[in-house]
DNA sequence: TTGAAAGCGCTAACAA
DNA sequence: TTGTTAGCGCTTTCAA
């Protein structure tokens, strides 16, 4: 049962004969200490095994904290954007904790406002369903980094795959394959809202406009879905029971999967039925999926991001937005359109 | 730029005409306050927008925080666990930060110290390798729950998964299908070490057992690789070039994904080698993947921690020691043993 | 039922 | 170079 006390600045202080402002000096490396008064202070430290609190350093001051909050655990992207934040973290004094919230909507708010309560000392989010307005009056407080969406703030910065031109890529690929019945599968109204700047948003709308401009306005479908694979082959289940289309456009890889899933049951092959997914997930390459996707550098969006914390946490002021070129990633999930699949 | 001041308790107070003590009760719900006072506090709150800090509560008492040290966040299987961990948490005061390792040894240690130094009221650690007496230690200070790992302890509680029981399931199955040049791959010697009680470790002795048992002393072969898939994948094509098992038993659905890929690259199917692996994560079902492995019941097994936690923190002192059943899905990645396939 | 006041462990002026 | 001291924003006795 947890009873024992933890050494303070206070006990490491007394070990070493010397005053707390000496050893704190000592723990933030400081200027103005003697080797003789480090060296007592650190085999203080060692000896009673000392460990700063974190809290009341918070209290003072910074918590040599970061925090990421995470939309939806389940998607592989989002851990993508981890590992490489976590990277760019290394040989840093900064720790990273990753706030689930893994729910639609309000949950990353509350994620991001708890990330806020524990004071780190910035914050990444992941084009959660938030008000500029609250971001930017967040972000007076603390730095934040907006990933994903592509609204700009004098207040945060962002990084931001190019959505519009990785759309691009999806649909001249497909329009290229002779494929005209193209339906577009992605996430709820609420989420693809337009001028919100979501990643889902502008895909939306330029699946729109290249259709459009394809002639093919009368194709034009567009299916909503959950954020999660099993919500996608629900959905997916459902389309082709109507009238079939020859690809399916798919807001994210994760969804992606869901719908490969349902063209299986459904004793389809992309020969019948071309996908295409976005983010480039590592399955996605994987002989037995390989997903035609967009890849759009998970790693290097978090990197960057927890990059452009540490330059805010040392005193840049002017807000930065940084964008990722998209790249097409051609895989057996799309084919030629075949003859009119519904005679 | 971060400038503005968030209100604090004393601004709270002083706008509704009380005494700090009284805004402390007010937002703790603790006992003691009348109705007026309450709604007086309550509007004060909402009229200044103000939220407690975190820190300040935490060098006081409880920080309502509960932290998933994870070791690898690229491993679905323990996205899983905290798909469950953050169900647990639904309803109750506690906020669930993910602190990631993501690399193989000491990490763990310092990322459970990280959780420890921001004071978190509890801590669920993910079978790191970790020295016993440390965590007994660490678990005197904030409750401890281990997970996976099966050594037990009158401070920690443990959540674990039946691995030999599970090995047994995957053994049986793969030499009731007639394998006998069954391989296991299987991670590093430090993570296997016999009587640490890390799932691998269990899982490897068990393979030995079992193979012993069957008569097979001779055709056991145990492959060594690191934590991802890529090794997975590289150092299966490194055993294919020797002497081709029928069968390969992998550690874990991860590097399961590995294995099935450098078959696919070395033109094998199932029916020229079978693969089994660990953890049910939701791509193993997936019909193209179609991979058997062990369900070991991960948001379960995150769900029970989580509860063992708050358990703790209401007061519980005996240590209490909880396991899951594995049960086998059979999939289409085992095949009955082929003629041998080295003439 | 309410409030005054002490103190959690640390940092940052400022003084010595 | 070192030490003294005043808080940071809360919770928690203890009195009123």
């Amino acid at each position: 049962m947890p009873s024992a006390r933890a050494a303070t600045i206070e006990d490491v202080a007394r070990e070493a004969g010397v005053s707390r402002a000496a050893v704190s000096k000592v723990i933030r490396n400081a200027y103005g200490v003697s080797p003789a008064m480090r060296e007592r202070v650190t085999a203080a430290i060692d000896a009673l095994d000392y460990r700063p609190r974190v809290a009341a350093r918070a209290m003072r001051g910074s918590s040599f904290t970061l925090g990421i909050e995470m939309p939806h655990i389940g998607n592989p992207f989002f851990t993508k954007v981890v590992a490489g934040a976590t990277a760019a973290l290394q040989g840093t004094d900064y720790q990273l904790i990753i706030a689930p919230a893994d729910v639609d909507g309000e949950e990353g708010v509350r994620a991001i406002g708890a990330l806020a309560d524990r004071q780190v000392d910035g914050i990444v989010a992941i084009s959660p369903l938030v008000a500029p307005e609250w971001l930017e009056r967040l972000a007076t407080r603390v730095p934040v980094v907006m990933l994903g969406r592509h609204d700009r703030s004098l207040a945060y910065d962002t990084v931001t795959g190019d959505d519009a031109e990785g759309t691009r890529l999806v649909m001249e690929h497909l329009l290229g394959l002779g494929h005209r019945r193209i339906v577009h599968l992605t996430r709820s109204e609420e989420v693809t809202r337009p001028g919100t700047g979501n990643p889902h948003a502008v895909r939306l709308e330029r699946y729109l406009v290249h259709m459009q401009e394809a002639g093919l306005a009368d194709h034009i479908r567009v299916v909503r879905t959950g954020l999660d694979e099993e919500s996608a082959r629900l959905d997916t289940l459902a389309l082709l029971d109507e009238q079939r289309p020859t690809a399916i456009f798919v807001g994210n890889d994760e969804l992606a999967l869901g719908t490969l899933r349902a063209l299986a049951e459904f004793g389809l092959s992309a020969a019948d039925v071309s996908v295409v997914g976005y983010d480039d997930i590592d399955i996605a390459s994987h002989p037995a999926i390989s997903l035609t996707t967009v890849d759009q550098a998970g790693e290097a969006m978090g990197e960057r991001a927890m990059r452009l914390l540490l330059e805010r946490i040392q005193g840049r002021t002017e807000p930065t937005h940084f964008s990722v070129e998209p790249s097409l990633k051609v895989r057996e999930s799309t084919k030629p359109a075949s003859a009119d699949p519904n005679p």
